[in-house]
DNA sequence: TCTATGATCCCCT
DNA sequence: GGGGATCATAGAT
């Protein structure tokens, strides 16, 4: 298992990192209750000229100026009150592009993802949904800012591999007050998986590009 | 200071 | 397929 570095993020292609993204895992060791999961879902935003992105505008306050700095670190903010939101800062200092992490698939640690979850659901739904991974992997607002190349928290590549055609694409999630953009095919998956958050008609990997 | 509002999820019908 | 939970943030006063 080969954890990903600094270079990994802060490549400028914000759609080519948010595909490379899926299949990579997710690990982390808080107090040594160590979980591991496989990203199977993400989308992107696109920083200052992107309306669905919390930095449209080039709009920089105390919660979005972690997106500002060089890739390689998280953003987490709390979207309706109660749900904690994973996001990976991509790209070179002063450009806020991140991607948002919406599901993962259990691979190691389940007891913990369970407990965390504090219901009896199936293995493959514990982190099905943008705001129960982070309940899963125990990633709250406080590690907004941390390193994703450090010890507690990171990101590997265990050698898994997907096909062009198993990865699909759709307009991202909730993000209906965004106009034009909410139609941007920024949301990406693994087609079929059992873990995907929610359905929507999802486009082939041909008609995008 | 005050207020509206979400990059959601679950339970109920 | 509708509504409630629950609160930091941002923009308005």
């Amino acid at each position: 298992m080969k954890k990903l570095d600094a270079g990994f993020y802060q490549r400028a292609d914000l759609l080519q990192i948010s595909k490379d993204l899926l299949g990579k895992l997710i690990v982390t060791n808080w107090d040594g209750e160590k979980t591991i999961a496989r990203i199977v879902e993400t989308e992107a935003y696109e920083g200052i000229g992107d309306k669905a992105a919390h930095s449209y505008g080039d709009r920089r306050t105390s919660r979005t100026e972690v997106m500002y700095n060089a890739g390689g670190l998280a953003y987490v903010y709390l979207c309706y009150g109660i749900h904690h939101l994973f996001n990976v800062v991509t790209n070179s200092a002063g450009i806020p592009h991140v991607v948002l992490i919406r599901a993962v698939e259990p691979v190691e640690g389940l007891t913990y993802m369970a407990k965390r979850i504090g219901r009896n659901d199936h293995v493959h739904r514990l982190g099905a949904g943008p705001g129960k991974l982070t309940k899963a992997l125990g990633i709250s607002v406080q590690h907004t800012g941390i390193s994703l190349t450090g010890n507690k928290i990171y990101l590997a590549d265990d050698g898994y591999k997907l096909m062009q055609n198993e990865i699909v694409a759709s307009p991202r999630i909730g993000v209906d007050y965004a106009g034009d953009h909410a139609l941007w095919p920024y949301r990406f998956m693994i087609k079929d998986h059992l873990s995907i958050s929610v359905k929507t008609k999802s486009i082939s990997n041909l008609e995008i590009s």
